[in-house]
RNA sequence: GUGAGCGUAGCUCAGUUUGGUUAGAGCACUGGAUUGUGGCUCCAGUGGCCGGGGGUUCAAGUCCCCCCGCUCACCCCA
């Protein structure tokens, strides 16, 4: 018995459904926003990611990296911001003058230990604007993230939002924060300690109590942004007020990767444990000139799948199966089997939904499975039907049953479809 | 990479503390009560390498060791 490997899971309905549910409906909603579908490979040259990370080590060693035959080393997508940035520098759409908008979805791969809500390869659904730098693009990319997870049904949510300035602030600001840490880095866990070095903004989402005590006292970054950030953020916010998304400044929001500038955000649904960002985003007017395009701002967001539906299920929200026409072919005898073939590829033929029981059982046992199954007719074929040439409908709603013969079957489901 | 918890029927789990005949329940499935009619009820039945291997013992689901897997948290989080 060979098991999937580490990390990845089979999606079996009703995970499909609300996958290819939710997928659909970004398709809709996002081209209302004028936002077109790319879909970027799957896998890239490694070199495109390192770049887009930047010189942080510990992100290249949670990709699925390999050499393939011509000795290149490639990596599965991590995420899809570096793939899209790349399309956008490969194909000079940057000549248009023209904002570009686009949308993608699929599978993204990260080699971490797995948990609640982090797998290996898990599902996402993208959005991305390169060329505009108004901040009233980030007001509509935040209100379109946040209105998209309220129409698939999620209520309970708290958008956070942050600026982390441009290079220039923020490495001011880095310093101070350097500087006002170093009294406490004895008292500092051992964890921030590390990032001290490294990654210095990330000891301000540390959850531990002592560094949180040093960390409410520290600076904050909104004291440091330069006046043109500092003004870009104030219309982020009042353009939200004014479309009414409600959302909360987190002074600790940060990111892990230097291309992020200015506004950052993350929509979060409460109860999720420790991962419970849906939604994370952020402008990044720093990556294309990164991975070797011309300097261009650019925004955009990701929504994480797995999480998403974890959400809805934990607020108890489902996604209804359109109600539908369906059949169930209930036969007698096995010999009734190519007459039985015979009707359901007739009902199919009419938009209904037809399926035939395979398996030789009793009446009863073939009832109780369409009645499980949620089947709105049974049709019933035996020795009498077959005799008199006609067939049993039976209406699992009320019971009633009527006899329906062979040519008259497409209007009898015709009148059905009148009706429902 | 670090730590903790868990692994028994298709699913959810009891039984493991204190070893003792043939390993249980609920749900699901199949049949019957109803010789061709679902949902409710009742009766019966199918279904287990008790995660794998080794050890202790007269005897292991139960105790010991190793391995594997799952889960949660930490780290990291594009």
């Amino acid at each position: 018995m060979i098991n999937a490997p580490r990390g990845v899971e089979d999606l079996l309905h009703p995970k499909s459904f609300y996958y290819a549910q939710i997928e659909k409906e970004a398709r809709d909603f996002f081209s209302l926003y004028g936002y077109e579908e790319i879909r970027i490979p799957t896998f890239e040259r490694t070199e495109l990611f390192l770049r887009s990370v930047g010189e942080e080590t510990d992100v290249g060693k949670q990709m699925y990296t390999f050499k393939d035959r011509g000795g290149r080393s490639i990596s599965l997508r991590p995420e899809g911001t570096a793939g899209v940035a790349r399309a956008y520098v490969e194909h000079k759409l940057y000549g248009s003058k023209k904002e570009w908008k686009v949308y993608y979805m699929g599978p993204m791969f990260r080699y971490e230990k797995p948990q609640m809500g982090r797998l290996r390869e898990f599902y996402q659904i993208g959005v991305e604007c390169f060329g505009e730098k108004s901040p009233w693009l980030d007001v509509e990319i935040i209100e379109m993230a946040y209105r998209f997870l309220s129409r698939i049904g999620l209520t309970d949510m708290e958008v956070q939002i942050n600026s982390i300035g441009c290079k220039d602030c923020r490495g001011r600001y880095v310093e101070v924060l350097k500087d006002y840490l170093k009294d406490y880095l004895d008292s500092l866990c051992d964890v921030c300690k590390r990032r001290y070095h490294y990654n210095v903004l990330r000891v301000l989402d540390c959850k531990n109590p002592t560094c949180r005590s040093f960390i409410e006292k520290a600076p904050q970054i909104k004291d440091y942004l330069c006046s043109s950030c500092e003004e870009h953020f104030n219309y982020v916010k009042k353009g939200l007020e004014n479309l009414k998304i409600k959302y909360t400044i987190n002074p600790y929001l940060v990111r892990g990767l230097d291309y992020y500038t200015r506004t950052i955000f993350e929509i979060i649904s409460p109860h999720l444990g420790a991962q419970s960002t849906v939604c994370a985003g952020g402008r990044y007017d720093d990556l294309v000139s990164q991975i070797g395009g011309p300097s261009t701002p650019a925004m955009g967001f990701a929504i994480g799948l797995e999480r998403l539906v974890m959400g809805l299920k934990k607020e108890g929200v489902s996604l209804k199966t359109p109600s539908q026409l369906t059949f169930f072919i209930a036969m007698l005898d096995q010999r009734y089997m190519e007459k039985g073939m015979q009707v359901a590829s007739l009902i199919r033929s009419t938009g209904a939904g037809a399926s035939v029981s395979f398996k030789e059982s009793s009446l009863s046992s073939q009832l109780r499975q369409a009645n499980k199954k949620n089947f709105s007719w049974v049709i019933i074929i035996g020795e009498e039907e077959i005799q008199k040439k006609k067939f049993l409908f039976r209406n699992m709603r009320s019971g009633k049953q009527y006899e329906v013969s062979t040519n008259s079957i497409e209007e009898f489901i015709k009148n059905l479809k009148g009706v429902s």
